[in-house]
DNA sequence: ATAATAAGATACCATTAGGTATCACATTAA
DNA sequence: TTAATGTGATACCTAATGGTATCTTATTAT
């Protein structure tokens, strides 16, 4: 029951991470400029980062004083494993699954 | 920014409820089924449950006095929604995954 | 009718989570 | 050298989270 994905899900359960990922997708950024897209202390980024970094999806090199940041996508790998596990029951529950959604949307 | 995936991200962001997910992979079951695949009380699972339900994993059938949870796999759409944006870091793995889906559902 | 079973509802508790403020330290700029 | 900048670290606050116990209600079995 190691559960080697929780920290992955963990770190992307806020949607404040979540934004992270995007911005940090685009370019690597100090945490000053992190925080200055937040609306909220540089202390509180931090500890956002610290927790995307447990999770593995960022990946942080000291430069000077800068400590920069760097989207690491392989981070995501425990989610796509976890979610594969779906693939078989989506075949198996094919017919169930469309008379759901098609009852749902009546 | 309503964050339609947030209700997913945060059903699935506790370990005891991504194990229930599985569970009910395998087969509908009672909350008191489930409760007795877990080293807790039934209201510890009701709740999780109740998590599950407002993220759309589950569909919850009421049959006499039990409450039938039932997996819902297109409940995780919202997650590869916001994991396709990283398409373009990795292989299209990803994508397949999702338009195989899509493409059951219609 | 009575007892057993399944679940809803509520109050409560300890821990975690997300946030702040503040101070110290290292690096760069003037 | 001195001042400004970027970060680390700590203490603290409040709300959310995951759990329990307990009581009530609804349904099923004897």
């Amino acid at each position: 029951m190691t559960d080697i994905a929780q920290p992955c899900f963990r770190a992307l359960s806020d949607p404040t991470r979540r934004e992270i990922t995007r911005l940090l997708a685009t370019s690597d950024m100090s945490i000053a400029q992190v925080t200055a897209r937040f609306d909220m202390t540089r202390a509180a980024v931090k500890k956002h980062l610290t927790i995307l970094s447990d999770g593995g999806l960022i990946t942080v090199k000291t430069v000077g004083r800068e400590r920069i940041n760097h989207l690491n996508p392989a981070g995501l790998l425990p989610i796509l494993d976890w979610l594969e596990f779906f693939d078989a029951f989506w075949d198996d529950r094919l017919a169930a699954l469309k008379t759901a959604i098609e009852k749902d949307m009546k």
